[in-house]
DNA sequence: GTCTATATAGTGATAGAC
DNA sequence: GTCTATCACTATATAGAC
């Protein structure tokens, strides 16, 4: 593996780990075992670097996302394999943890990443809520856009209470909590 | 005012704005038109300060959410108050933001303050959705723990989108989707 | 209680040799 | 491409005068 890569890689770690305040260059360069040369020749300098490590992992999110959600069953079974998953909760969201980064929101280039993955994330759980409330799995009266919403919300707000209580359970019953909800709009 | 006080609401006002990696103590010397001496007279150290200035936050946070939901009405009403209550989103929640900082993760101390929050602002939760269901507002099938769970979640994660996209929305359509989930549960 | 001086370490980057 | 040297600046304190 080059030394680019090494670099991107340990930023992406460093990034979910610690954010993006929370991550010196130096930091990065130890774990990627390259020199300060090195970073600022493969690349113009930590935000430059941290772009290229958030998307990676905005990337690797969106992917693992779309696994569960395109799991075969009903509607409902798709969005609990999703919400339902196995997860190193502790860790906290690679791309959501950076939502309360003071630079990341400071940069548009930066929160931009964030932006899209969330707006990706959401369309493709409403576009699940409208197939299953079309097909009549889910009663008329469910709001697609906005319950869409709400799922995505209570998955970032697991891992701001799991954080917080430094246990997994708050994002368990968090998420348990979603789908008994969501199980009464279920025909 | 005095000098004590002048810091502790400086210090809360830039824990909210940027977390505590992203706050300096000389920072808070300058909102608070306090000089070096005078902090370190009156605190120990940035930990200290941030300790009480995050303790202050707290409270006032609970204080606000249990105005909404000691309001009177149905227990949907008083649920929908909390979510739907004006709220400058893009300030973020003044705790919940700190749930992804590496050093007020680290710092047991620290963190105990959010995991406190959130405890009570669940239960709290969880006591209307019990006497809610009691008194026939809301289905059998609700599991109150579970649910206060996902609605305290909604809210923190409504934060992390709406910050994400630099919009209120996402926040309002999340605590929307919310609700709307919680109607099919009402009788 | 507040001030200024000082200290140690770290941050984020640039320069130029190899 | 990588290395070492250097830089200006900030972070977080401590010391001691006033």
């Amino acid at each position: 593996m080059d030394t680019a890569e090494r670099l991107i890689r340990s930023a992406q770690q460093l990034l979910w780990e610690r954010g993006y305040v929370g991550t010196s260059p130096k930091a990065i360069q130890q774990l990627a075992e390259a020199g300060q040369g090195s970073m600022y020749h493969h690349f113009t300098g930590k935000q430059d670097l941290a772009f290229q490590a958030i998307r990676r992992n905005a990337e690797q999110l969106c992917s693992e996302a779309d696994e569960r959600l395109s799991t075969p069953g009903t509607f409902y079974e798709r969005i609990a394999a999703y919400l339902l998953r196995e997860r190193d909760v502790l860790r906290g969201c690679r791309v959501g943890r950076l939502a309360a980064d003071p630079d990341v929101l400071a940069s548009p280039v930066l929160r931009g990443l964030l932006d899209e993955t969330f707006i990706w994330l959401n369309g493709r759980i409403e576009e699940l809520l409208v197939e299953g409330r079309e097909c009549g799995e889910f009663s008329e009266a469910l709001v697609p856009s906005d319950v869409a919403c709400a799922i995505t919300a209570v998955v970032q707000g697991g891992y701001v209470l799991a954080m917080s209580a430094a246990s997994p359970e708050p994002f368990e019953r968090a998420a348990r909590g979603a789908l008994n909800l969501l199980t009464a709009y279920t025909t």
